[in-house]
DNA sequence: CTAAGACATACGCTTAAACGTATATGTAAA
DNA sequence: TTTACATATACGTTTAAGCGTATGTCTTAG
Protein backbone atom coordinates (compact mmCIF):
# COMPACT_ATOMS: atom_id res chain seq x y z
CA UNK A 1 0.00 0.00 0.00
CA UNK A 2 2.15 2.78 -1.09
CA UNK A 3 1.47 6.29 -0.66
CA UNK A 4 0.40 7.34 -4.69
CA UNK A 5 2.14 10.52 -4.19
CA UNK A 6 -0.03 13.03 -6.60
CA UNK A 7 1.80 14.41 -9.43
CA UNK A 8 0.39 16.68 -11.84
CA UNK A 9 0.28 14.29 -14.77
CA UNK A 10 -2.42 14.79 -17.17
CA UNK A 11 -5.10 12.52 -15.82
CA UNK A 12 -5.15 9.13 -17.54
CA UNK A 13 -8.21 8.60 -19.02
CA UNK A 14 -7.67 5.14 -20.85
CA UNK A 15 -6.52 4.03 -16.97
CA UNK A 16 -9.27 5.26 -15.61
CA UNK A 17 -12.06 3.50 -18.04
CA UNK A 18 -9.62 0.40 -17.78
CA UNK A 19 -10.38 0.07 -14.05
CA UNK A 20 -14.16 0.45 -14.82
CA UNK A 21 -13.40 -2.54 -17.50
CA UNK A 22 -13.78 -5.53 -15.25
CA UNK A 23 -16.47 -7.18 -13.56
CA UNK A 24 -14.85 -7.67 -10.21
CA UNK A 25 -13.48 -3.98 -9.92
CA UNK A 26 -16.98 -3.46 -10.37
CA UNK A 27 -18.55 -5.57 -7.87
CA UNK A 28 -16.13 -3.73 -5.43
CA UNK A 29 -17.21 -0.16 -6.29
CA UNK A 30 -20.88 -1.64 -5.84
CA UNK A 31 -19.90 -2.78 -2.92
CA UNK A 32 -18.29 0.75 -0.94
CA UNK A 33 -21.05 3.11 -2.91
CA UNK A 34 -21.91 4.61 0.19
CA UNK A 35 -19.49 3.46 2.97
CA UNK A 36 -15.79 2.74 3.29
CA UNK A 37 -15.88 -1.08 3.70
CA UNK A 38 -13.09 -3.81 4.83
CA UNK A 39 -10.87 -5.60 2.76
CA UNK A 40 -12.16 -8.69 4.64
CA UNK A 41 -15.57 -8.08 3.98
CA UNK A 42 -14.63 -8.11 0.02
CA UNK A 43 -13.01 -11.40 0.33
CA UNK A 44 -16.15 -13.03 1.83
CA UNK A 45 -18.96 -11.63 -0.09
CA UNK A 46 -17.39 -11.79 -3.93
CA UNK A 47 -15.86 -15.12 -2.72
CA UNK A 48 -12.57 -15.89 -4.23
CA UNK A 49 -9.21 -15.54 -3.08
CA UNK A 50 -7.92 -12.64 -1.09
CA UNK A 51 -4.56 -11.47 -2.89
CA UNK A 52 -7.16 -10.94 -6.20
CA UNK A 53 -9.73 -8.35 -3.97
CA UNK A 54 -6.18 -7.11 -2.91
CA UNK A 55 -4.55 -6.68 -6.90
CA UNK A 56 -7.78 -5.06 -8.32
CA UNK A 57 -8.23 -2.86 -5.17
CA UNK A 58 -4.43 -1.75 -5.92
CA UNK A 59 -5.44 -0.54 -9.59
CA UNK A 60 -8.73 1.26 -8.44
CA UNK A 61 -6.21 2.95 -6.18
CA UNK A 62 -3.85 3.27 -8.81
CA UNK A 63 -6.69 4.88 -11.30
CA UNK A 64 -7.42 6.94 -8.12
CA UNK A 65 -10.72 6.18 -7.88
CA UNK A 66 -10.74 4.84 -4.39
CA UNK A 67 -8.29 5.30 -1.45
CA UNK A 68 -7.50 3.02 1.74
CA UNK A 69 -6.69 3.88 5.56
CA UNK A 70 -5.03 1.52 7.51
CA UNK A 71 -6.51 0.88 11.30
CA UNK A 72 -4.30 -1.64 12.77
CA UNK A 73 -4.40 -4.83 11.06
CA UNK A 74 -7.37 -3.22 8.88
CA UNK A 75 -7.42 -2.21 5.65
CA UNK A 76 -10.61 -0.12 4.27
CA UNK A 77 -11.40 1.17 1.29
CA UNK A 78 -13.48 3.73 0.47
CA UNK A 79 -14.61 5.17 -3.36
CA UNK A 80 -13.22 9.20 -3.91
CA UNK A 81 -14.01 11.43 -6.32
CA UNK A 82 -10.89 11.58 -8.87
CA UNK A 83 -8.72 14.26 -9.84
CA UNK A 84 -10.22 15.22 -12.87
CA UNK A 85 -13.67 16.78 -12.79
CA UNK A 86 -15.00 14.76 -15.69
CA UNK A 87 -13.93 11.71 -14.46
CA UNK A 88 -15.77 12.12 -10.88
CA UNK A 89 -18.77 13.45 -13.13
CA UNK A 90 -18.54 9.32 -15.14
CA UNK A 91 -17.80 7.90 -11.64
CA UNK A 92 -21.21 8.94 -9.95
CA UNK A 93 -23.05 8.36 -13.20
CA UNK A 94 -21.47 4.52 -12.48
CA UNK A 95 -22.66 4.62 -9.14
CA UNK A 96 -26.13 5.06 -9.58
CA UNK A 97 -25.78 2.54 -12.82
CA UNK A 98 -24.33 0.49 -10.00
CA UNK A 99 -27.38 0.63 -7.72
CA UNK A 100 -29.92 -0.37 -10.76
CA UNK A 101 -28.11 -3.52 -11.88
CA UNK A 102 -30.06 -6.80 -10.37
CA UNK A 103 -26.19 -8.51 -10.02
CA UNK A 104 -24.96 -5.77 -8.46
CA UNK A 105 -28.26 -5.45 -5.42
CA UNK A 106 -27.23 -8.90 -5.13
CA UNK A 107 -23.91 -8.05 -3.79
CA UNK A 108 -25.19 -5.23 -1.83
CA UNK A 109 -27.57 -7.31 -0.06
CA UNK A 110 -25.04 -10.26 0.57
CA UNK A 111 -23.10 -7.90 2.37
CA UNK A 112 -25.47 -6.26 4.53
CA UNK A 113 -26.22 -10.07 5.26
CA UNK A 114 -23.05 -10.99 6.30
CA UNK A 115 -22.55 -7.59 8.10
CA UNK A 116 -25.85 -7.39 9.86
CA UNK A 117 -25.58 -11.03 11.09
CA UNK A 118 -24.83 -11.18 14.95
CA UNK A 119 -22.06 -13.21 14.27
CA UNK A 120 -19.74 -12.82 11.56
CA UNK A 121 -18.14 -15.54 9.87
CA UNK A 122 -15.56 -17.35 11.30
CA UNK A 123 -13.00 -16.48 8.59
CA UNK A 124 -13.49 -12.66 9.87
CA UNK A 125 -14.53 -12.85 13.52
CA UNK A 126 -14.07 -9.30 14.95
CA UNK A 127 -13.74 -7.44 11.43
CA UNK A 128 -14.96 -3.85 11.94
CA UNK A 129 -18.53 -3.86 10.50
CA UNK A 130 -18.81 -1.14 7.80
CA UNK A 131 -20.85 1.95 9.09
CA UNK A 132 -24.03 2.11 7.75
CA UNK A 133 -24.44 -0.54 5.20
CA UNK A 134 -25.86 0.30 1.71
CA UNK A 135 -28.88 -2.29 0.28
CA UNK B 1 -19.31 -5.15 -41.06
CA UNK B 2 -21.46 -7.82 -39.88
CA UNK B 3 -25.38 -6.83 -38.90
CA UNK B 4 -24.92 -7.41 -35.31
CA UNK B 5 -28.46 -8.51 -34.66
CA UNK B 6 -29.41 -7.57 -31.11
CA UNK B 7 -30.44 -10.28 -29.41
CA UNK B 8 -31.56 -9.35 -25.60
CA UNK B 9 -28.44 -10.26 -23.61
CA UNK B 10 -28.19 -7.93 -20.31
CA UNK B 11 -26.14 -5.38 -21.25
CA UNK B 12 -22.22 -5.95 -21.44
CA UNK B 13 -20.54 -3.21 -18.81
CA UNK B 14 -17.08 -4.70 -19.12
CA UNK B 15 -16.92 -4.12 -23.04
CA UNK B 16 -18.45 -0.80 -22.82
CA UNK B 17 -15.81 0.38 -20.44
CA UNK B 18 -12.90 -1.78 -21.93
CA UNK B 19 -13.93 0.40 -25.69
CA UNK B 20 -13.64 3.68 -24.07
CA UNK B 21 -10.20 1.96 -22.49
CA UNK B 22 -8.00 2.71 -25.50
CA UNK B 23 -6.86 6.02 -27.03
CA UNK B 24 -7.37 5.81 -30.66
CA UNK B 25 -10.82 4.61 -30.10
CA UNK B 26 -11.22 8.15 -27.61
CA UNK B 27 -9.46 9.77 -30.54
CA UNK B 28 -12.15 8.61 -33.34
CA UNK B 29 -15.20 9.17 -30.87
CA UNK B 30 -13.78 12.46 -30.08
CA UNK B 31 -13.64 12.57 -34.26
CA UNK B 32 -17.18 11.72 -34.59
CA UNK B 33 -18.90 13.82 -32.04
CA UNK B 34 -20.99 16.03 -34.20
CA UNK B 35 -21.29 14.44 -37.37
CA UNK B 36 -20.95 11.07 -39.23
CA UNK B 37 -17.49 10.91 -40.60
CA UNK B 38 -15.68 8.63 -43.31
CA UNK B 39 -13.62 6.03 -42.35
CA UNK B 40 -10.89 8.04 -44.48
CA UNK B 41 -10.75 10.96 -42.98
CA UNK B 42 -9.94 8.62 -39.35
CA UNK B 43 -7.34 6.88 -41.49
CA UNK B 44 -5.86 10.83 -41.97
CA UNK B 45 -6.16 12.84 -39.04
CA UNK B 46 -4.96 9.30 -36.80
CA UNK B 47 -2.28 9.12 -38.70
CA UNK B 48 -2.09 5.39 -38.87
CA UNK B 49 -3.09 2.03 -41.19
CA UNK B 50 -6.26 1.94 -42.35
CA UNK B 51 -6.67 -1.83 -40.84
CA UNK B 52 -5.91 -0.58 -37.28
CA UNK B 53 -8.37 1.82 -37.74
CA UNK B 54 -11.69 -0.47 -38.94
CA UNK B 55 -10.48 -2.67 -35.93
CA UNK B 56 -11.24 -0.21 -33.25
CA UNK B 57 -14.34 1.30 -35.23
CA UNK B 58 -15.71 -2.69 -35.32
CA UNK B 59 -15.15 -2.96 -31.49
CA UNK B 60 -17.39 0.18 -30.73
CA UNK B 61 -19.68 -1.45 -32.83
CA UNK B 62 -19.86 -4.52 -30.89
CA UNK B 63 -19.58 -2.42 -28.26
CA UNK B 64 -22.73 -0.80 -29.11
CA UNK B 65 -21.07 2.54 -29.31
CA UNK B 66 -21.18 3.30 -33.21
CA UNK B 67 -23.21 2.25 -35.85
CA UNK B 68 -21.93 2.02 -39.72
CA UNK B 69 -23.53 3.19 -43.22
CA UNK B 70 -22.16 2.36 -46.43
CA UNK B 71 -22.46 4.66 -49.35
CA UNK B 72 -21.39 2.82 -52.08
CA UNK B 73 -17.87 2.29 -51.54
CA UNK B 74 -17.26 4.31 -48.63
CA UNK B 75 -18.51 3.72 -44.81
CA UNK B 76 -19.20 5.98 -42.19
CA UNK B 77 -19.13 6.10 -38.98
CA UNK B 78 -21.57 8.09 -36.42
CA UNK B 79 -22.20 7.37 -32.40
CA UNK B 80 -25.22 5.77 -31.46
CA UNK B 81 -26.88 6.19 -27.98
CA UNK B 82 -26.46 2.87 -26.29
CA UNK B 83 -29.48 0.14 -25.23
CA UNK B 84 -28.55 0.87 -21.67
CA UNK B 85 -29.74 4.11 -20.65
CA UNK B 86 -27.50 4.47 -18.04
CA UNK B 87 -24.14 3.63 -20.77
CA UNK B 88 -25.92 6.31 -22.99
CA UNK B 89 -24.93 8.83 -19.41
CA UNK B 90 -21.79 7.78 -19.50
CA UNK B 91 -21.50 8.33 -23.01
CA UNK B 92 -22.33 11.60 -23.22
CA UNK B 93 -20.29 12.55 -20.35
CA UNK B 94 -17.34 10.97 -22.07
CA UNK B 95 -18.28 13.43 -24.83
CA UNK B 96 -18.08 16.05 -23.74
CA UNK B 97 -14.96 15.54 -21.42
CA UNK B 98 -13.64 14.89 -24.73
CA UNK B 99 -14.37 18.31 -26.19
CA UNK B 100 -12.63 19.64 -22.82
CA UNK B 101 -9.42 17.70 -23.78
CA UNK B 102 -6.54 19.95 -25.63
CA UNK B 103 -5.42 16.85 -27.26
CA UNK B 104 -8.51 16.01 -28.90
CA UNK B 105 -9.11 19.50 -29.54
CA UNK B 106 -6.15 19.22 -31.85
CA UNK B 107 -7.70 16.30 -33.64
CA UNK B 108 -10.90 17.80 -34.31
CA UNK B 109 -8.81 20.59 -35.72
CA UNK B 110 -6.84 18.63 -38.13
CA UNK B 111 -10.21 17.06 -39.21
CA UNK B 112 -11.67 20.22 -39.39
CA UNK B 113 -8.50 21.43 -41.64
CA UNK B 114 -8.26 18.41 -43.76
CA UNK B 115 -12.13 18.42 -44.44
CA UNK B 116 -12.01 22.00 -45.10
CA UNK B 117 -9.26 22.21 -47.28
CA UNK B 118 -10.19 23.24 -50.84
CA UNK B 119 -8.28 19.93 -52.30
CA UNK B 120 -8.32 17.19 -49.92
CA UNK B 121 -5.38 14.75 -49.63
CA UNK B 122 -4.19 12.61 -52.44
CA UNK B 123 -4.85 9.45 -50.34
CA UNK B 124 -8.69 10.27 -50.26
CA UNK B 125 -9.35 12.36 -53.37
CA UNK B 126 -13.08 12.39 -53.72
CA UNK B 127 -13.97 11.24 -50.33
CA UNK B 128 -17.23 12.33 -49.11
CA UNK B 129 -16.75 15.37 -46.44
CA UNK B 130 -18.68 15.09 -43.29
CA UNK B 131 -21.88 17.45 -43.41
CA UNK B 132 -20.60 19.22 -40.46
CA UNK B 133 -17.21 20.21 -38.79
CA UNK B 134 -16.59 19.91 -34.64
CA UNK B 135 -13.96 22.50 -34.18
C1' DC C 1 -15.67 -9.08 -67.25
C1' DT C 2 -11.71 -6.98 -65.39
C1' DA C 3 -9.36 -3.72 -62.64
C1' DA C 4 -9.01 -0.53 -58.99
C1' DG C 5 -10.26 1.34 -54.74
C1' DA C 6 -12.31 1.43 -49.83
C1' DC C 7 -12.98 -1.13 -46.20
C1' DA C 8 -13.08 -5.51 -43.39
C1' DT C 9 -11.08 -9.50 -41.68
C1' DA C 10 -7.38 -13.32 -41.08
C1' DC C 11 -2.86 -14.38 -39.43
C1' DG C 12 1.13 -14.48 -36.63
C1' DC C 13 3.54 -11.98 -33.22
C1' DT C 14 4.37 -9.22 -29.10
C1' DT C 15 2.91 -7.35 -24.89
C1' DA C 16 0.11 -6.89 -20.97
C1' DA C 17 -3.85 -8.35 -17.99
C1' DA C 18 -5.60 -11.59 -14.77
C1' DC C 19 -5.13 -15.54 -12.26
C1' DG C 20 -3.65 -18.93 -8.34
C1' DT C 21 -0.02 -19.93 -5.33
C1' DA C 22 3.63 -18.58 -2.54
C1' DT C 23 5.77 -15.19 0.19
C1' DA C 24 6.68 -10.66 2.24
C1' DT C 25 5.09 -6.84 5.30
C1' DG C 26 3.14 -4.82 9.13
C1' DT C 27 0.42 -5.00 13.43
C1' DA C 28 -1.22 -6.83 17.75
C1' DA C 29 -1.53 -10.13 21.17
C1' DA C 30 0.75 -13.51 24.05
C1' DT D 1 10.32 -11.66 20.79
C1' DT D 2 7.62 -15.10 19.07
C1' DT D 3 3.29 -16.04 17.03
C1' DA D 4 -0.81 -15.28 14.58
C1' DC D 5 -3.35 -12.72 11.48
C1' DA D 6 -4.83 -9.18 7.74
C1' DT D 7 -3.20 -7.42 3.81
C1' DA D 8 0.11 -6.54 0.01
C1' DT D 9 3.21 -7.92 -3.36
C1' DA D 10 6.24 -11.33 -6.14
C1' DC D 11 6.33 -15.07 -9.33
C1' DG D 12 5.22 -17.94 -13.13
C1' DT D 13 1.57 -19.23 -16.23
C1' DT D 14 -2.43 -18.63 -19.11
C1' DT D 15 -5.31 -15.72 -21.86
C1' DA D 16 -6.53 -11.84 -24.45
C1' DA D 17 -5.53 -7.15 -26.61
C1' DG D 18 -3.29 -4.63 -29.98
C1' DC D 19 -0.30 -4.34 -33.75
C1' DG D 20 1.50 -4.64 -38.77
C1' DT D 21 1.16 -7.21 -42.87
C1' DA D 22 -1.35 -9.87 -46.01
C1' DT D 23 -5.60 -11.02 -48.00
C1' DG D 24 -10.63 -11.14 -48.64
C1' DT D 25 -15.04 -8.69 -49.88
C1' DC D 26 -17.81 -5.52 -52.02
C1' DT D 27 -18.71 -1.75 -55.18
C1' DT D 28 -17.95 1.16 -59.05
C1' DA D 29 -15.40 2.55 -63.38
C1' DG D 30 -13.83 1.19 -67.59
Amino acid sequence: MKSEKSREKPFNMELFFAALADNTRLRLLNLMDETEVCVCFFVEVIGTNQPKISRHLAYLRKAGIVAARRDGIWAHYRIVAPKNEQAAKVLCDVQEWLKSDKVMQKDRKQLANVCCAPQLPISIQGAPRPKSIAI
